[in-house]
DNA sequence: TTGAAAGCGCTAACAG
DNA sequence: CTGTTAGCGCTTTCAA
């Protein structure tokens, strides 16, 4: 068995309250007693059981992680960061994952519910809005990536429309003119948030990006390297493709090489989700849109402390994209590229 | 604040000795009583502090999952095998990424202890020997895919020799008879035993693998590229390459047709991971081995149940991989190749 | 059939 | 400066 607080005491001959203070460093007390009640606690190889003390603190130090729809490419680097931030704090993280199940996702939250914790982090593969996960929760709820469809929930997630608008940028940078885009289905908001950030961003420029060079498909690399074709038969004058995803991208890159046109030279291509793996194995290598998953992780992760402390701050808040330029698509010269400060630590798979 | 047990037990008239067993449906009492207890935890919505039971029972129906290095691309499909096995007996996982470095590996150790978890998972990258996690910890640990160094932990893994074997039966099969190696650095044990398990299929049939047609690198698509087209250039008799991962495959792949070779008429091709996103976009679509980490990750989970009830099963264990057949191998008529019965229900990322 | 009391490991208020 | 006491939420003898 494990030494409790009582074996101390007795060890080192002093009642069990004055363990306790001697062991947090609270109150007063004789530096050689406090220093034989460390020492034999440490002789005893004794570990405070934090479950017992969070009956009495209220506080249990854990966070559940609830992912609705089990764990993407995007997690790890999420993961991540939530894991950095509440470090800060100590906290531990309980990890459930509901696999798009009602029932399974209930049963989830009576589990943390029971076990009491501090604080809960939803998440899911898309930005869309989504269920609140439950009423009434005796704890504070963030939802990450994914959006609550309650605005008085809080929910941080990524400004897809400023990444919409990096993208364009660069190949407008870059001299593109002519810009079309390859992306997945419209039914993401996502999607639609890109969508309306390129836009924006050509109007800017006084181009435009009309609805016969949007082509909506599967995120997959044979949808980019299918419709790259049909689109350059179309329009052999488009000089820019914006993909909705790198696989996407990769696949259009593979189009565009079929084809016998050289990129960036005749037509540039930028990417979304700066996928390393990907981007960086493809020829040439792709420019792309990283939506910074870590940042968002540390982020939520913070937003969590602050709600637990009773800081509330409902609503939505959307962090900006930065891009990876690559030479798919480089920078103009000069010109400086928007680039993360803060990186990933991880590394994604 | 959340009703406790005693409220349960004033607001239905009994002690809050009653009001336990009621709940817990032990002991013997008049059904009515027993009724009215629930149904007043009902109404208040009751959820039992799991924490402060632990406090009596011993256990925390707990568990910690310690990654070494960081969440992989295999880290999802593991959980979730680890996460199922673990749910049958109501277990949560708690998380915790070590990143390499030591001192955050004893700080997580000593929080997990501090925890009073009922076992450990510590899972790596690779398949290599590690350090063990800590001696004499006070609850049971189980290795999953990395292997501890002391021969007396429990260690789960992958049999790489196995699925060297797969891979090199599946090109012989199709006719291959004279096979070369694409692979990763030779300082990975999981690198090593794929070589050995191709030699042994390879002298069954008679066959052999000279040092000549293996060749150690990166495991990268690059590696596949440039190295396809250097060992087609010293053999060109080469009729089949078994790569050590699914990115050497598809850049072999990659390589292949831009040398004009077609697969798998003129060579076929044989990856390793399948990792889905990858090997079915690679044209053609890459036949691939599976680790079947789902089931892994299940196995381990129930090691470590059955090391938390005091069943002990020292040793490494290592379970077979199956094999994916695409059509960059296709299967030869008539012969049933070895698939998994239990696919994985968490698709990879 | 039910309840009083003790205890799990720890903290905190209050005396000594 | 140190110890006694009570209590966190729950379980479990043991009496009534």
């Amino acid at each position: 068995m494990a030494p409790t607080i009582r074996d101390i005491a007795r060890v080192a001959g002093v009642s069990v309250a004055t363990a306790s203070k001697g062991l947090n460093g609270k109150g007063r007390m004789r530096p050689e007693t406090r220093e034989r009640i460390v020492q034999t606690a440490r002789d005893l190889g004794f570990r405070p059981n934090r479950n017992a003390r969070s009956l009495t603190s209220g506080r249990t130090y854990t966070v559940g992680l609830l992912t609705r729809n089990g764990y993407g490419r995007f997690t790890p680097a999420l993961l991540g960061g939530v894991e950095d931030a509440l470090s800060a704090d100590t906290c531990s993280l309980l990890l459930c994952d509901a696999r798009r199940d009602a029932v399974r996702e209930r049963h989830y939250i009576d589990a943390l519910t029971a076990r009491r914790v501090d604080g809960l982090i939803v998440t899911g593969r898309e930005t869309d809005q989504a269920p609140r996960v439950g009423r009434d929760l005796p704890f504070p709820v963030v939802y990450a990536y994914t959006v609550s469809a309650d605005p008085a929930d809080t929910s941080v997630t990524v400004d897809d429309e400023h990444g919409g608008r990096l993208a364009v940028r660069q190949l407008t940078r870059y001299g593109c003119r002519r810009i079309a885009h390859l992306t997945g289905p419209p039914s993401y908001a996502a999607v639609r948030d890109r969508v309306a950030g390129a836009r924006a961003a050509l109007a800017e420029e006084g181009l435009d990006l009309p609805d016969s060079r949007v082509v909506y498909g599967p995120f997959s690399e044979e949808m980019g390297f299918t419709h790259v074709r049909r689109l350059l038969e179309r329009d052999p004058e488009i000089d820019g493709i914006f993909c909705g995803n790198d696989q996407i991208a990769r696949g259009a890159a593979d189009g565009l090489a079929a084809l016998g046109r050289r990129v960036p030279d005749d037509v540039a291509l930028v990417g979304f989700d700066n996928w390393t793996l990907l981007a960086a194995s493809t020829r040439p290598a792709l420019a792309s849109v990283d939506m910074n998953l870590y940042r968002l992780g540390r982020v939520v992760g913070e937003t969590l402390l602050a709600s637990i402390d009773g800081t509330v701050s409902p609503g939505v808040s959307r962090l900006p994209c930065s891009i990876a330029v690559r030479a798919s698509c480089p920078a103009s010269t000069g010109d400086d590229p928007v680039w993360a400060s803060d990186a990933p630590l991880v590394p994604d798979a």
